[in-house]
DNA sequence: AATCGAGATATTGTCGACAATATTTGTCTT
DNA sequence: AAGACAAATATTGTCGACAATATCTCGATT
């Protein structure tokens, strides 16, 4: 139940901004309002959805500078994880994460291919990397927390798009210094490749305030 | 009323480890069980309960990995909170802070002031810089997420404790460098601050081993 | 005496109904 | 025609009841 209300959100088919109306949700999940309502409480907390008292929930929507407060906030948190993945993730999840990388390099030859690594292959190797820091807590953060609410937004504007070879390239020598025990250049580089993807959006800045005009109608 | 049930928790009145049952403390907090279970729903997303399905929720009882990892990710977010908040936060906050560090250095003269301190004066502390940074996910994960989980187990053993002088001496220090606009000394100086505190938790596992055998009688 | 199983009890999951509050609609006044 | 007020509607907040599941109790069997 929370888990098809966040889906559902997460993938866009409710709009950020929008407004979460009980009964019509319930019907659309086949259950009724005190499910629904626990499930609202859930996303709350995952700050999916914004409760205004006596008044109900809206998806959020997120502004430029809280788009970039999250990604500033992936910096930290994602450096952190390729550092502690240097120094403690097993050999076995290390090579089985570079056969991944070069599935991903085959696929990015294909036409369709490209499209699926820019979203899932891209999210699969920051998920593994943030897994094998062995750190539970900064796994729950950003894989239930964070993850979800910019993948919101990657369905939205050109937040990975465009570079796939790069992109992959970078994930190969994040890898490669994990896998040489050097936390500090896997953090280095870590904080550069999601840097990067910052600085390309905010660039973006003024289409995505098109797209939160879009949403305010 | 998600409030109540977070600060019974928080402040150790519902052990942890111990089941939430929910015609009592709906009795106990004057309402019905559904509010109670949206506000269960809640805290579960932060992690403050774990929910087993059809067998009800109970308060997280952290083992000493998990603490050591809690303790871990403060030091990444809150150290890059330091390095934010030299760079943006407002002069006048800071010299507030300054006023606040002075009226802590008065009170550990005092007996029963030296308690207060090191309880909410720390916490105080933290929480400005935190907001200083001007990061509103930073401040979000950290104030509603990550300080309740360490304020259940401030109540429980020394994690803070026997050092007032010290530590009120490294706070001097993290807003001096905060003040003259020094990121990077910042933010070491917050992570070795922190860092601090966990090792003196993880030499204390001892104690936590006891605390967590009586959690589960 | 210990273990297994069936019944009894308690607890969680779900629903529909009602009360309280917000939002909309329509009317009246200026 | 524009704005303000009031009734009507819709939506959220809360509750108690019932069904489904788990847990406990006690007796029977080995």
């Amino acid at each position: 139940m929370l888990k098809q209300l966040q889906t559902a959100i997460v993938q866009g088919d409710i709009a950020p901004g929008a407004k979460l109306n009980e009964p019509e949700l319930a019907r659309r999940f086949g259950t009724s309002r005190g499910p629904l309502r626990e499930a609202i409480r859930g996303l709350q907390a995952r700050r999916l959805v914004h409760v205004t008292p006596n008044a109900g929930a809206r998806v959020v929507s997120l502004g430029v500078e809280q788009l970039g407060a999250l990604y500033e906030t992936r910096e930290a948190l994602e450096g952190m994880a390729a550092r502690l993945a240097a120094e403690r993730m097993p050999k076995a999840d290390i090579q089985a994460l570079e056969r991944l990388l070069d599935e991903h390099a085959a696929s990015i030859g294909t036409d369709d291919g490209a499209g699926y690594y820019q979203e899932e292959g891209d999210y699969d190797f920051h998920y593994r990397i943030v897994h094998g820091s062995g750190n539970a807590v900064l796994a729950d953060v950003l894989l239930d927390d964070l993850y979800q609410l910019m993948r919101m937004y990657r369905f939205k504007f050109s937040i990975g798009a465009g570079r796939p070879a790069q992109a992959l390239d970078e994930h190969y020598r994040i890898l490669e210094a994990i896998d040489g025990g050097d936390g500090e250049l896997a953090e280095l580089l870590m904080r550069r490749h999601i840097g990067a993807a910052r600085k390309r959006l905010q660039q973006d800045e003024t289409t995505l305030h098109k797209i939160i005009q879009e949403e305010h109608s």
